[in-house]
DNA sequence: CATGAATGAGGCTTCATTCAT
DNA sequence: GATGAATGAAGCCTCATTCAT
């Protein structure tokens, strides 16, 4: 029998290597795994892991906070080190941003299945925590947006950091095929596919934020023009 | 026992049969049926969805292929209806399209799983049918996007099409949450959950459009005043 | 795979082949063995048993029935062979009661633990057919009852039945303890331990029928006198 | 950690605790609850349980062995108070029988499932005990009748505790069912079912002792007529 | 004494697919 | 062609008991 967790840490770190173990396993094969694998990579037996969560979903949720926490975690200094130009802000931050996906690997897998893991049996109160943290992360992060650019964002900063996930969430969706699958897309028109996820999103993302800022400059010059 | 179905005909029809019920369950459920009980809404025998597909997966392809068709079919038109001012086009558009996607209303939910249940296997010949098939439909629609807005669209018709559809996936996947979830997210920057997917869509594609047509010519006159 | 049963009679003998072997089982063990090895026990897959049952309880309900029909089919026999005479017919009803419940083995052990088996989860559809078929039959029971002895039994036939079911129950419940159990069972005043339980069975029947019939008459009688 | 209990006194307590719990539990799930629950109900931790019992039958039996000698206990005043004329003595008795049962609420149900869950593992010490306790009890309890009744009971006083205990169980056997349940046993011949437990046996076991004493009475009176 | 994490066998059920008829 | 019984590998979860702390 493993040595019992008993200090805090260690509760902590149990925890921590089931999310660990669960977290590789889907890097892996693509799929959420099964709790009894979980268990098996973790070193654990079947039964310890219904000690530290709830069920099933409970572990995706909370694999999901966890990520999505570091994204927005780190989201405020990206924000907070724009240059406030329109012209140079889009690029900067789509670039970082794109960046950060990277370090963050698996917030955008996790997320874009979580219909699919959560069709049924919710972990309600999970889920009411994640509602509360990652909200109360994007308003922070927002907010720090409309206060850098001002007029320019219009008290809209949640929404356009919300449509830059949206973009993610389409981009990832399509593009994150098996690559047998990708061997087929061979059809010129689908000549996205080739390129790769991150090097499409910072395009859309460039585009979407200078549509937020630029466009609504340009449409404010040209009422003034008239 | 039933009668064969030998005519060309025939067998077609027991195909659409399947599907027919395959998607009605699917679209009641919300989740992809089992085989059992596609066979059972279509009133044949369990084994007998293995004369006309050669697994779980390759009835989900058709399904999407048949969707993605239709809805590509039916693009063209309503390209071809545009005002080619860009003034006025995006909103047209965006328009039209939400309606179509009304319409066709199993496009989107069908190809936003589509990496959960493709996951492995895969049933690659389907696959390549579905490739040929939407890669030349959306060609055909990109060049008529071209066609019509000429340099405007600088001969990527085809890639803002797929914006368009990545738009509409990444909204697709972060909002269609049971509505059980839905209660849960109540935080006020996630206000974006309470409006409605088709209307959110909207906004989206114009803005989107607007960035690919408008801020274009908005750049150019920004660029000739200076 | 084992040759499918497809005709009406197979598909008959596959179910009454699982439900011999659950049978065989719990005599065997004394508790209402597991889905799994009642297949194994059958000689078919774990899977087969969902085919001819819709769950574990269903299984135990489908056995009960059988069960009680056939104890009351063989009841009726015995009540019309009775003596009118309210002398002799406690005891020869009891005897043969008695013998009846040796050769229908399982009722009564499968009776007396229905409430733990069915604690939940009930089948509830099951059930009902359970109660539609034993109560029919209990009412014809009763029925023949009255018409055999008249006034004695002043339209409470199906009572009595049911009182000499509560008393094989009771004794049931009491004396049926695992052997290695008896053995402690020592004290001198735990005597009808030690005495089986089909003589204790009929002793007490013997008394209740006669409680039920004599007694009335000598209270006749005895008002009569005076 | 709680501090050490180890005067006899505290030992006790921390046993009555867990037997108060699992009563508890019992009561209000109508299932002998899991050692985890008794715990948490007692305030301890899983592993205490272990310390003041040897297993989970143990905690049973020693439930049954309370609840058996409060009940025994508190019988013999009742005995003690019966007028000894066989016309009055059983509807006495019965009415108070079963008054005691409604104050010493458990011993039925624990008592008519503990084949059930005693049926393996054991506790064989526990059960000697219990054994010999309520056999003393039963004996005493016995003897007080045959003396109040003198040779109306022919030295059979434990006998016909025993089927007033017999009747007890089997209708208990047969009525404690699931409300759910009870609602579909709506056959008008089990309209026993529809009667409450408690008068159902009153009446009962006024049968039952009238047929013990009166019935004799009747019998003799009337040989002595003819 | 007391804790509670850890074990791991075992329970019930589902379902894509095969194959004898 | 068509049937549907049969398969059997998973899947998720529970729980009595042990044991390191």
């Amino acid at each position: 029998m493993a040595r019992p967790a008993l200090s805090e840490e260690e509760r902590f770190s149990r925890r921590a290597a089931l999310l660990d173990a669960a977290l590789r396993l889907y890097r892996e094969q693509g799929t959420f795994p099964t709790v009894s694998n979980i268990a098996k990579a973790a070193g654990v037996a079947k039964g310890a892991v219904y000690l530290w969560f709830r069920s099933k979903e409970d572990i995706f949720v909370a694999l999901l906070e966890a990520a999505f926490l570091e994204l927005i975690a780190r989201l405020s200094p990206i924000i907070e080190s724009l240059d406030s130009r329109p012209e140079s802000a889009p690029g900067a931050f789509a670039a970082q941003y794109v960046k950060l996906l990277g370090e963050v690997p698996d917030v955008v897998p996790l997320s874009s299945v979580h219909n699919s893991v959560l069709r049924e049996n919710l972990p309600v109160e999970s889920l009411s925590r994640l509602n509360r943290n990652v909200g109360a992360g994007l308003s922070e992060a927002g907010t720090l947006l409309e206060r850098r650019f001002g007029p320019l964002m219009e008290s809209r900063g949640a929404d356009l950091l919300l449509h830059t996930w949206t973009l993610t969430m389409g981009l990832w969706v399509m593009m994150d095929i098996p690559d047998e699958t990708k061997k087929i897309l061979d059809d010129p028109s689908l000549a996205i596919f080739r390129r790769g996820f991150h090097t499409e999103l910072e395009t859309a993302v460039v585009q979407l934020w200078r549509g937020a800022m630029a466009c609504r400059r340009a449409a404010a010059e040209s009422r003034s023009e008239s």
